[in-house]
DNA sequence: CTCCGCAATATTTTT
DNA sequence: TATTGCGGAG
């Protein structure tokens, strides 16, 4: 079996073989799917089927076969966390390091790809990949020039549109003058022209430009094209469903020769539509690759029954789906809690409640999450959590190298590696301030413009010039003089040292140094480690594509801390117990996802939904509160419709006393107010929780459009829910942790109980039940 | 050129 | 409530 280890002899593998020994462990399905080497493949892989070893084992299966060596195997991931994870376990697969792979992301590919060829498209091979600071200060020049009012046309809108259009692989000329609409004055489309100008002076690209210039050249250069399609014998893409047009196209060229192209994904998971992906190419997989064979992973091995019902009950309601049935051989399991808080902050205080008491049972504070939709709601339970004395971490926010010292930085790295790029000189000219401002620059510009030379360039040759006042010639030249200076060392001294050097000289050390903001000691913690990240290249060049395209966040260890972050980024992720807060109408699902994408948007908050509840092993927890705060105004909040679309016997509702409440003071009139929408009657406990909003606006419906939902809560709502507290002295309720008791006093929602076993304490009434209706 | 104060505005985020 | 961007004053 040994001789499976060795690529270099093809035909090792015939049919009467036993399975080498990497097939241990799999299922007939995930065998199949590591076996189905030749002509397309479809792999649904649902949510914990295995995927990324069924994909690992496929790539090594394929060199041990002997049909590909690894130079002939393109494998496409969308982040550098899954190319890494990929190399990694390859490479403890066939003991030996992955090397002269084409396995990255698309970008990272694509960008190989267009170093080797950047002169065709205008560029040279050191061109820069601008992050999105660099890109929104282009457009903002661009509008400018053009006379573009900027409060009504947002730079980051226009960005997003031209983006939008990058991803369906639209350069200017393909674009149609009807889809600019009114945007931008109906001049957008004058400005992306603009705007790829721009880049294409700047010796520039943004991450789009990477496709799109790819599948430039491929459509031009046949013979380039073809080089590539022989060398890629076989192809595998992960995480198909957030693919973009413009990756698909770039695909299907590259695999049309030998059209062994494996892609893996799941429709369900298809949450990143807003930048740009379609779900459409997962679903259309069969028709754009005929005969392509469909393989279906539908064995979970991460949640348990209740959890996977639950999730596919409600993802059910998608209509456009490839449809799967995920299955486990897991014991029963809990059901899905689904928990009631009157605002954000008793949600919170309940969460973290729940995760003390966890705690008291022994269970790691790393195995639990709170996933939310928007990034907001972590801080009500950071703020919980510090009173608490609960360790928690946060994941996401700006990572590493978007934050502001760090883009500095780079930014002087980048003119030393490219003394024209003008973005990274605009930058720093005056950072620290070197009293170099507007009137400055507005000269550099025109000169550069007149001479038609790079604005540093332009920098260069006015220092030797009058133009300028003194003072802004003495404090230009010195920089210019230094950026000289500095290109000069490149060569002979390590990296780190280099960047250390130049961040000293420049005085941008110092400029933090004497920044007495508290965040100020934390900029330089990470210059000191940008310094040292670079002692590991020995190319600044090599560095710079590094940081722009394959930097990872220097996330800490997870250690023992409860995981809070959004439902977007948990994606890939598994915790044995998750809380899933905020299912209010208009926060989840988005009223923005709704306003902006109708249906489609409602489809895709609801795979979010779906992506969320498939995270947990053993427990899941959905929660909604009445009310909450958003940028400090009280929104009466209804439970989200997907509540409504959970199926009933996978739930274990603990909200029922608020839905009581509904019932106790419903009327004619508020009843009128809103229709469609839930599936259950009022009195059916399993279609929700039927409310008003205090002015009495109608709700939602799957058509609705933007209507009044900002509403104050006047004191009669508050008194709605108030009264409605169903729980009184004297009541027999229960409660999950604590069994059995008697409320001795209710307070609106806080209640005293006396319970038989634990005693005197003070609850929530979202927590217990009526005894009665209990078992 | 810099600084200060007012006003608008606020999902999701990778490369 | 917190941040950010823009315009005016010094």
């Amino acid at each position: 079996m040994s001789d499976f280890r060795d690529s270099s002899e093809p035909g090792l593998m015939r049919p009467d073989m036993p399975l080498p020994p990497y097939f241990a462990g799999l299922n007939e399905r995930q065998r199949e799917a590591v076996l189905a080497l030749d002509g397309p493949v479809l792999v649904l892989a649902g949510a914990g089927t295995g995927k990324t070893r069924v994909l690992t084992t496929r790539l090594v299966h394929l060199l041990m076969t002997g049909k590909a060596r690894p130079g002939e195997i393109l494998a496409v991931t969308f982040t550098n966390k899954a190319a890494a994870e990929m190399k990694h376990r390859i490479s403890d697969m066939i003991a030996r390091p992955v090397e002269g792979w084409w396995l990255g992301t698309f970008h990272a590919l694509a960008a190989r790809i267009l170093r080797a060829h950047a002169e065709l498209v205008g560029l040279t091979p050191n061109f820069t990949i601008l992050d999105t600071d660099d890109q929104l200060r282009l457009i903002k020049q661009l509008m400018q020039a053009e006379n573009i009012d900027s409060q009504k046309w947002p730079a980051r809108v226009i960005l997003g549109v031209i983006e939008r259009w990058k991803d369906r692989g639209l350069p200017p000329d393909k674009v149609s003058r009807a889809e600019q609409a009114e945007l931008g004055g109906g001049r957008l489309l004058d400005l992306y022209r603009d705007y790829q100008q721009r880049l294409a002076t700047l010796n520039a690209c943004d991450f789009g430009d990477l496709l799109l210039h790819n599948i430039t050249i491929f459509t031009a250069h046949p013979d380039i094209l073809s080089r590539y399609q022989q060398r890629f014998r076989y192809m595998l893409v992960d995480e198909y469903q957030d693919s973009n047009v413009a990756q698909y196209l770039w695909l299907r060229l590259l695999a049309q020769t030998h059209r062994n192209l494996c892609v893996v994904g799941d429709d369900d998971q298809s949450i990143y539509g807003w930048r740009g992906a379609e779900v459409e190419n997962i679903l259309k997989f069969e028709k754009d690759f005929p005969g392509a064979k469909v393989i279906r992973l539908e064995q979970n091995y991460r949640s348990t029954p209740h959890i996977l019902g639950a999730a596919s009950g409600l993802i059910a309601h998608n209509a456009d789906r490839h449809g799967k049935t995920l299955w486990t051989d897991k014991d029963e399991g809990e059901k899905v809690v689904v928990a009631a808080a009157w605002d954000g902050t008793e949600e919170a205080r309940q969460i973290g409640e729940e995760i003390e008491s966890l705690q008291r049972r022994q269970v790691q504070l790393g195995d639990i999450a709170i996933l939310v939709r928007a990034g907001f709601q972590t801080r009500e339970f950071e703020e919980r959590f510090i009173t608490l004395g609960i360790p928690y971490r946060v994941i996401g926010g700006p990572r590493f190298y978007e934050r502001q010292e760090i883009r500095d930085a780079l930014a002087y790295l980048r003119i030393i590696n490219q003394p024209d790029d003008a973005l990274a000189f605009e930058r720093i000219v005056n950072v620290p301030r070197r009293g170099i401002g507007d009137s400055t620059m507005r000269q550099l510009n025109d000169l550069a413009r007149r001479l038609e030379v790079s604005l540093p360039e332009a920098a260069r040759r006015i220092v030797e010039t009058d133009e300028l006042k003194p003072a802004a010639r003495r404090s230009l030249g010195t920089l210019m003089q230094d950026f000289a200076r500095w290109r000069s060392m490149a060569d002979t001294l390590p990296q780190g040292e280099l960047a250390q050097q130049v961040l000293d000289e420049s005085g941008y050390t110092a400029m933090w140094r004497n920044d007495k903001s508290i965040e100020a000691p934390g900029r330089l913690e990470n210059l000191k480690e940008l310094v040292h990240a670079m002692e590991e290249f020995d190319s600044l060049g090599g560095f710079l594509e590094h940081v722009a395209l394959v930097m990872e966040n220097s996330g800490g260890e997870p250690g023992e801390m409860v995981t809070i972050m959004t439902l977007h980024g948990a994606k890939g992720l598994e915790f044995d117990i998750v809380f899933l807060p905020g299912w209010e109408e208009g926060l989840f699902p988005h009223q923005r996802s709704l306003d902006e994408n109708g249906m489609k948007g409602l489809e895709e908050e609801r795979r979010l939904a779906y992506v969320g509840i498939t995270r947990a092993r053993r427990r899941a927890t959905i929660s909604y509160a009445a009310n909450r705060r958003i940028h400090n105004q009280w929104q009466s909040a209804l439970p989200s419709r997907f509540l409504a679309e959970l199926p009933k016997e996978h739930l274990d509702r603990r909200d029922t006393n608020l839905f009581q409440q509904s019932r106790m003071n419903q009327d004619a009139d508020w009843q009128s107010g809103w229709g469609g929408g839930w599936s259950g009657g009022v009195s059916d406990p399993s279609g929700g929780w039927r409310g008003r909003n205090a002015g009495g606006q109608a709700g939602y419906g799957p058509g609705m459009r933007r209507r009044e939902r900002v509403i104050d809560i006047e004191p009669d709502a508050v008194m709605l829910v108030k009264r409605g507290a169903s729980h009184q002295a004297g009541d027999r309720v229960f409660h999950q942790k604590f069994g059995y008791g008697r409320v001795v006093s209710a307070d609106g929602d806080k209640l005293e109980i006396d319970f038989d076993k634990a005693g005197l304490k003070k609850v929530m009434a979202g927590f217990v039940v009526r005894a009665d209706r209990a078992s």
